[in-house]
DNA sequence: CGTCCACAGGAATGACGGGCGG
DNA sequence: CCGCCCGTCATTCCTGTGGACG
């Protein structure tokens, strides 16, 4: 009985085995489109970035100063998503962190991106942790963990450079204290140096800085300008030949991929995106050649996994605000405002039989929703009728329905075809 | 031309869970 | 273990506002 019953059972996994014997030898024998897939992904930076060198020279003049361990000056770079910024900086600090290990003088340099980490206290948490100071996760003051980064950065005795990407998203959160207390951070140092290099999307960033801050964290600017259609194609070409078989990326392929993203105010970020998942597409559909259906396949992949993604985060309550907009939507081809929608999500709420929010916070839900480029929110004045917004999804409909339908709690509301009050 | 709608969105505050130092 | 401080989420209260209506 035994016996068998193992035999038995090592038979599944032979056959089992078997299927994933040939899955691996698929893969050894390697992709019919890929050569590289690594070389697609954004946070790739390659040997060379095509149509930044002159962003890279002047990012080393201004950081050089750092190798003599003399300070240098604060640097801030603007420019939208996709233009480079982070591609840039981490370039050109891993090249000067490099030079700095054949010198006597240690450069530290340190890569933070705020929006990831979300807060003043983990933002300097991990630039502890880059002078080698560990800190609690929570628990301590804000201030504790600044002084303990300046105590850790004095020990160290080198130059240090942090790159805080992504800033404007700290600023907008936390006002620009820290940021103050970090450009003042010199004066109190011995043997250290401390240079700030702030990356930001936002080119209104510096509205929200006060006047001190804003002078001693720009004392060198620089803008990055969105790439043009031609420019993302050579920046494709180049990682296509490294990515992909010879080939299997013909030119008019290559050529709409770089005017879907050009469309897309340049960002490079979505073009790579863009390519890699094309190459995926044709490869499971046993092609070796990526075609336009291909592309435009990915395209609407893209945009449902991003869709995906942002929703499995959301809390319960953004679910069922979204799903009551999802009901109610279309109703009125400019959308519906705060008040009817908040009606309905009061309803979905009662069914639900969980309780309902304010109509303040759900606003607030609103608005991260609208950020999140789920949904679209403008506000309208309606005059003698008050004033509002007008909300629309802008995720596609098919998504969502296909989220709803998986979450057994919502799958009832959004099928009801009416749920009001 | 002033009113007043129906909200927007800022500020203050509180409940809660979690880590710290003592 | 306690008191303290933190970040997060939510509520309450509040002031601000563009323009159709009377």
């Amino acid at each position: 009985m035994k016996i068998s019953f193992v035999v038995c059972h090592l038979g599944a996994y032979a056959l089992a085995i078997d299927k994933l014997e040939n899955l691996f030898e698929k893969f050894m024998e390697g992709s019919p489109v890929f050569l590289s897939r690594e070389i697609l992904r954004h946070d790739f930076i390659p040997d060379e970035l095509p149509h930044r060198e002159a962003e890279i020279i002047r990012f080393g003049a201004v950081l050089a100063p750092s190798l003599k361990g003399t300070r240098c000056s604060n640097l801030f770079i603007y420019g939208k998503s996709g233009t480079g910024k982070t591609a840039v900086a981490k370039y050109v600090l891993d090249r000067i962190a490099r030079k700095g290990r054949t010198t006597s003088k240690k450069v530290r340099v340190c890569y933070v991106n705020c929006r990831k980490a979300g807060t003043e206290y983990r933002t300097l948490s991990s630039m502890c942790s880059a002078v080698g100071v560990k800190v609690p996760f929570t628990g301590l003051a804000t201030a504790e963990v600044l002084s303990r980064f300046k105590r850790g950065l004095e020990n160290t005795g080198s130059t240090f450079i942090a790159a805080l990407d992504e800033i404007d998203a700290l600023v907008r959160g936390y006002g620009d204290g820290i940021m103050y207390k970090l450009t003042r951070i010199n004066e109190e140092l011995r043997s250290s140096r401390l240079t700030i290099m702030g990356i930001s999307n936002d080119l209104y960033f510096k509205d929200l800085l006060g006047a001190r801050v804003r002078s001693s964290l720009s004392e060198e600017e620089m803008v990055f300008k969105p790439y043009t259609a031609e420019q993302i194609r050579d920046i494709l070409s180049q990682r296509v030949q490294l990515a992909f078989r010879c080939g299997s990326l013909p030119e008019p392929s290559l050529n709409l991929v770089a005017a879907l993203a050009a469309a897309e105010h340049g960002d490079a970020r979505r073009a790579l995106d863009l390519l890699r998942v094309s190459g995926e597409i044709a490869e499971r559909g046993n092609a070796s050649v990526v075609y336009e259906e291909h592309i435009r396949e990915a395209q609407r992949k893209i945009e449902h996994d991003r869709v995906v993604e942002v929703l499995d985060t959301l809390p319960l309550h953004s679910k069922i605000l979204l799903c009551a907009l999802y009901v109610r939507e279309g109703e009125s081809k400019r959308g519906i405002t705060t008040g009817d929608l908040y009606e309905t999500y009061h309803g979905c709420c009662g069914k639900l039989g969980v309780d309902a929010l304010t109509q303040r916070r759900v606003s607030g839900l609103l608005s991260e929703l609208d950020m999140l480029g789920v949904a679209n929110a403008k506000i309208a004045n309606l005059g003698r009728y008050g004033r509002t917004k007008r909300i629309q999804v802008t995720a596609p409909r098919q998504t969502l329905s296909k989220i709803f339908a998986e979450d057994p709690r919502l799958t009832e509301l959004a099928a009801s075809p009416s749920v009001r009050d």
